[in-house]
DNA sequence: AAAGTAAATCGTAATATTGCAATATAGTAA
DNA sequence: TTACTATATTGCAATATTACGATTTACTTT
C-alpha cells in the first residue's frame, strides 16, 4: 500500500499537511509569487507567463484554492485570484509556534 | 508525463517547494510536533508512538533531513534528531515576506 | 441566436510518493 | 567473536500527483 493514513493523525496534523502540501510544488510557489508581484489580482495571464498548459495551471490553482491559500472572484469573463490573508497569517502562527517551542526547550543536543 | 518540470522554475522556487513538500504529510507534521514536545532530542521512540512501521518512519525522517528541517547526531546505538533552527527561521522569513508583499499591494479585490 | 473567449473538467499516460516486509548496516553488550 | 539493538536501505505493490489534449461550462460580444 502507499497512501494517506489520515485517520491515524489528528485533525490539525491533516489540515496543516494539506496547507504545506499545496505549497510543495515549484509551479504553485511561482503562482503565489506572481500574485504577490502583481498590483491587482491576477487573471488568466499565468498561462502565458509559465511553460505549462492552461489545464495544468487550472489544476494548480484548484489545489491552492482547496488549501484556502488563494481565493477567486468572477470578474466578467475571467476570474480574479488573490491570496487569502487569513491563511497566510495562520501559516505564520504555525511557524512561529514551531520556533517558540524550539527555543523554549533550551536543549542544544544536535 | 507528469512530473517535476523543475528546469522551468527558479532555484528559489524549487528550493522552497522542497521545504514545503517535506512538511506536506501528516506523519511528518506529527514527527515535528513530537520533537518539539520532547525536552531532549528524540530517538527511536517514534516507532512506538505512531502507527507506522520502522521502515516508514525512517523514510519520513530521511525526507525531513533532506529538506534540512531536522538534523541527527549519532548517540551511542541510536540516533538523536532535532529541528534545525535555521531552516525554521528561513521558513518564517518566507512567510513574512509573503505577508508583507500582500499588505504592500493595498488592493482589496477579492 | 451564433461566434468568441476564459476557465474548469475529463480522460489518460508518466512519474512520484507512501508503506511495509525483508534485509543490510552499524554500533553495543555478552 | 557472537548475540543483541537500533536505524537505514532495498524491493515491490498500492496510491497520488503531475501534465496535457480534448471537451465542457459559463460568460461576452456581435
Amino acid at each position: 500500500m502507499g497512501a494517506s493514513k489520515s485517520d491515524h493523525f489528528t485533525e490539525e496534523q491533516n489540515e496543516l499537511s494539506i496547507l504545506f502540501k499545496a505549497l510543495g510544488h515549484p509551479a504553485r510557489i511561482a503562482i503565489i509569487q506572481h500574485i504577490l508581484s502583481t498590483k491587482s489580482c491576477i487573471c488568466g495571464d499565468l498561462v502565458e507567463k509559465f511553460p505549462l498548459s492552461q489545464a495544468t495551471i487550472s489544476q494548480h490553482l484548484k489545489e491552492l484554492k482547496y488549501a484556502n491559500i488563494i481565493q477567486g472572484t468572477i470578474e466578467g469573463n475571467s476570474i480574479c485570484y488573490c491570496l487569502n490573508p487569513q491563511t497566510l497569517e495562520k501559516l505564520n502562527q504555525v511557524i512561529n509556534h514551531f520556533i517558540d517551542s524550539e527555543k523554549c526547550k533550551g536543549t542544544q543536543c544536535c
